[in-house]
DNA sequence: ATAAGTAGTGAATCATTATTCATTCTTTGT
DNA sequence: ACAAAGAATGAATAATGATTCACTACTTAT
């Protein structure tokens, strides 16, 4: 026998497979899930068709990837932000600052498998929220509430104000993606947020 | 000259346009935008497939007028809380317990058009929100804030709450259009609205 | 009854795309 | 150099479903 799949080969599937993966996120960035074409992204992968599906099983199954991918990022920011030092409200306060980009993932209507990982993204949030929210509670500087409920409320209200079609900002990957303007904004929002969880004005 | 339209045709065009509506309403309620069918709401209209293209220029603008539809009656509703009597934050507080069904229209992933519509209808309902604060704060009864960026918090809060992939509730349409239950979900809701606006806790 | 015009029909068409697979090209070990 | 195996190709296929349109059926006015 004579082939065996050497290490130059796996690199190199493994460069094609990036290829991949790195066009169809410029497909979904610019024109959003559903019109992100196969063919298109074979094309500015320089790949044929038939080798996107010798790397995924499906469209969705890419999708899912691609969704997967631009969102865990997001989620580790705020899971850190939560990690770190202070008390529970000012934790809060913290993580919220941190997605930047992610959330207009969100927002996009998707194939069932995509809907799923954005279910699974939500959830990610909300329950980050609602763990700190509970810990605020116990340590007394968050009143006492439905966490859960809560935290559901403080997704939506982010996700709407940042990525929601009411959204005053322009819905382009590059200038959401940038770290530090809009600020007033992401003020606003905290202030709106934080107020909802502990009644207290600032 | 022999045919000219008489009143009794109008009328039984009428006929079969509501019913086409109907049917598109119940299809859209059962499986959402993307899986209605025209052939199937054809069927289930007793209409031919042909005869929803002389009624609607095409499945997108049908979709449209069914968006407009379910929602008109909610926005109203929640327009007319808004506007009776008692200070800005009761009013807000009534107007919150308004909408029950047609929150779940704004979560489902559509065709342009009737995203076209969705936008006007979370506007419609941010609109309505954002004057009312604007009042609160006239009044005095709510502090100085960015009313605009309030009111699309209050939206994306109450939108995912209810209606969102994180909400509690079931999304089947029959139970959500109930008229009294889901109270406890429904006061938490307020209740971060309420505080996130006022920063007062009740 | 007849003619003129409109409404209704639904099988056939058209358009769009994801997916397949027979074939060609590369890599690898001998 | 050769054979065995895998990888890549992309034209052809398949599936889906909206939309059309030639035709029939009905309504109306004379």
């Amino acid at each position: 026998m004579a082939y065996r799949e050497t290490e130059k080969m796996r690199q190199r599937k493994a460069e094609a497979r990036k290829r991949i993966v790195d066009c169809t996120y410029q497909c979904v960035a610019e024109g959003g899930f559903r019109s992100a074409r196969v063919t298109r992204i074979a094309g500015l992968a320089g790949v044929a068709t038939g080798t996107i599906y010798r790397h995924f099983e499906s469209r969705e199954d890419l999708f899912a990837e691609i969704f997967r991918l631009a969102t865990q990022r997001e989620v580790d920011k705020v899971a850190e932000a939560l990690a770190s030092g202070g008390n529970g409200a000012e934790r809060l306060e913290r993580a919220l600052k941190g997605p930047q980009m992610a959330w207009s993932l969100i927002a996009e209507p998707v194939d069932p498998k995509v809907e799923e990982e954005r279910l699974a993204y939500r959830k990610a949030y909300a329950n980050l929220f609602e763990k700190a929210i509970r810990e605020g509670i116990d340590e007394g500087c968050i009143p006492d509430q439905d966490a859960c409920q809560s935290s559901t409320c403080l997704v939506g209200a982010i996700a709407e104000s940042l990525v929601g079609p009411l959204s005053p900002t322009q819905t382009t990957q590059e200038n959401s993606a940038t770290e530090d303007n809009n600020d007033p904004l992401v003020n606003s929002i905290i202030r709106f947020c934080m107020q909802g969880l502990t009644g207290t004005r600032r």
